[in-house]
DNA sequence: AATAGCAACGCAAGCGGTTGCATAAATAAA
DNA sequence: TTTATTTATGCAACCGCTTGCGTTGCTATT
């Protein structure tokens, strides 16, 4: 049924290489060969077999994004799922298909990133921060990959694409001031690991000398928010601002500020880090340190496949962060 | 630097062929020999190159997951990155890899939905409702490939899975009316196309003949769905409870009824189609038909690999929804 | 003891492309 | 006109694995 390249070199009256050759622009054929290759390859409605070129070629013409997706949720991750999307955006320009693999799998002892790469189903790989570990560095080294996000482990020659969380902290916290507020409390996160330990950096930087940090951390729940931030105005010099970790800590902070009959942003100011669709229809709306997803999966792509394309062999880059400005903490 | 199979039949004393029957448990092989080839496999630390597998044997080895997203936030849906996690899982299962793509861009003409197909890419295709369209079909036809929703071109032959609709609209107005609502309304959605015609239907069969049906769609904004509450609210014969087509619609009516004063769900009671993470942090928090998004996509994929083994050629699938009774819509 | 049957494995032809090298024809340089 | 170049294409050896068929040696059958 499916007709090869050796059929329509037979069409043509040409040999399969030169069929070969016109398909991948190489060499000179002169513009004759080139018409009746053409009309033998519309005739037979020939595709090029992938599988095959892949063989020959030496190049998958995939790229691998891997995840530690443990459950759903992680999966249904917001930033995640729109950087892929970016992602995929690049690689079909380049003519690439994208593969994702849930890292947290295992097969046959194999994890998913080594499978991946070691059967050659992909050329490149995008790995999550919490993957890069020396064991699987060792493996991975001469493999082209970039790390979407700050691996924690320092280690020259790891490319990595990460969105500024210093500087978005520092943004909002900026922001906070000039509002007026001065006692500003860092709520959500696990109290300090990974990028939030880069979010806490910032707001430590930006807050004023004399101005003590404030820090609550929550096990991610709503609930917990409402609770870690009723209790924060129970405190003898309680906050007048929140920078919360998440739109889900934010979610619960406004409760339990109108719950206690505070008023936002009147008495008391939010901001939220990462602008979720959420951030605008919550009540007030909230200001939020908007993170351009879709740069960040482009920016992840374009590096790797600089990588794969032997371009460029080490590069950090550190996305800037903006702030979106909305009532939950204008008062002015 | 990487090793082949005839590396390993060199280094084991025998012939590639059996390293290969070895490696896919075919024909009898005895103890020793198999001892010796996974010594050698082992101390080469050899690894089968799919792509060279995949050229022999036929079978890409990959399944394609595509979406019609134009946008990151279609890319994001909750409900599409849902199924996608199970899927995944489930490919991992089948020694399978995910490749997704974005139907919404063409490269050369040729959709990525043939791209994948006509080169072989991937041996079967899970697809949204959107892409199926009468001139797709024909080419997919011989294709194993199962829908992912329910087309609206209706076709024997076609396999599909999806969440029925209809009975979960029909579960929430059943439920509104024994909490003692009786004059319910249907909020949000494009009126009816697609799932939105069978939810409405769902909505339409379970109302009390002797109750007139009152729909009001909206444009899927927070906002619009805030007016269109506040206009309902203001008709001769309001409703006094809302079923909301999706989580951003609900959120905009339960705003609506607060800023008009009415109380949830002492009032009106409010019950809304997809329970998101979102509807339980709301306030009150929302009664909500869910979704097994886990199960949609196993189930999907499960369909999907026993067409693609040939076991199966015929099949659609409903699921069921459940209702998540919270306070939104619980007086008694 | 002769034949049949089976287990264990080798041989080699693919799978459908790619690509270095060779060749023939056409053009340019000497 | 002869030789050096360039242009256009063919040849055939891979890429690494799978698989139908064939061979060898050994055990079971009569």
């Amino acid at each position: 049924m499916a007709s090869t390249i050796h059929d329509v070199a037979k069409l043509a009256g040409v040999n399969p290489s030169t069929v070969s050759r016109v398909i991948n622009g190489k060499a000179s054929i002169s513009e004759e060969t080139k018409e009746k290759i053409y009309a033998a390859m519309q005739q037979l409605d020939y595709h090029p077999n992938s599988v095959a070129r892949s063989l020959a070629s030496g190049l998958s013409g995939a790229i691998g994004v891997v995840m530690d997706a443990h459950d759903a949720n992680a999966f249904s991750n917001e930033f995640f799922s729109r950087s892929l999307f970016a992602i995929e955006q690049v690689a079909q320009a380049k003519g690439y298909n994208v593969i994702i693999a849930n890292s947290a799998k295992r097969m046959g002892g194999v994890s998913s990133i080594e499978n991946l790469m070691l059967e050659r189903k992909v050329d490149g790989l995008i790995l999550p921060p919490s993957t890069v570990k020396p064991a699987l560095l060792k493996k991975v080294d001469a493999f082209p990959y970039v790390v979407l996000g700050q691996p924690d482990i320092a280690r020259q020659g790891t490319c990595w694409v990460d969105v500024n969380n210093e500087q978005g902290s520092a943004l909002a916290v900026e922001h906070l001031y000039k509002q007026g507020y001065c006692r500003i409390a860092y709520l959500g996160g696990d109290g300090g690991t990974g990028f939030v330990k880069r979010r806490i950096k910032g707001y430590h930087s930006a807050l004023k000398s004399n101005d003590a940090p404030m820090i609550f951390p929550t096990d991610g729940t709503t609930q917990e928010a409402e609770r870690n931030t009723a209790d924060a105005l129970r405190l003898p010099q309680p906050p007048d601002a929140f920078l919360c970790n998440d739109n889900i800590t934010a979610f619960g902070a406004l409760q339990a500020l109108k719950k206690a009959g505070r008023k936002v942003p009147a008495d008391i100011g939010v901001a939220v880090f990462d602008n979720y669709p959420l951030a605008m229809y919550t009540d007030p709306p909230l200001t939020a340190v908007n993170v351009d997803t879709a740069m960040l999966g482009e920016e992840t792509a374009r590096l790797l496949f600089q990588r794969i394309e032997r371009h460029i062999t080490n590069r950090q880059t550190m996305l800037s962060t903006s702030l979106i400005e909305r009532e939950s903490s204008c008062r002015m």
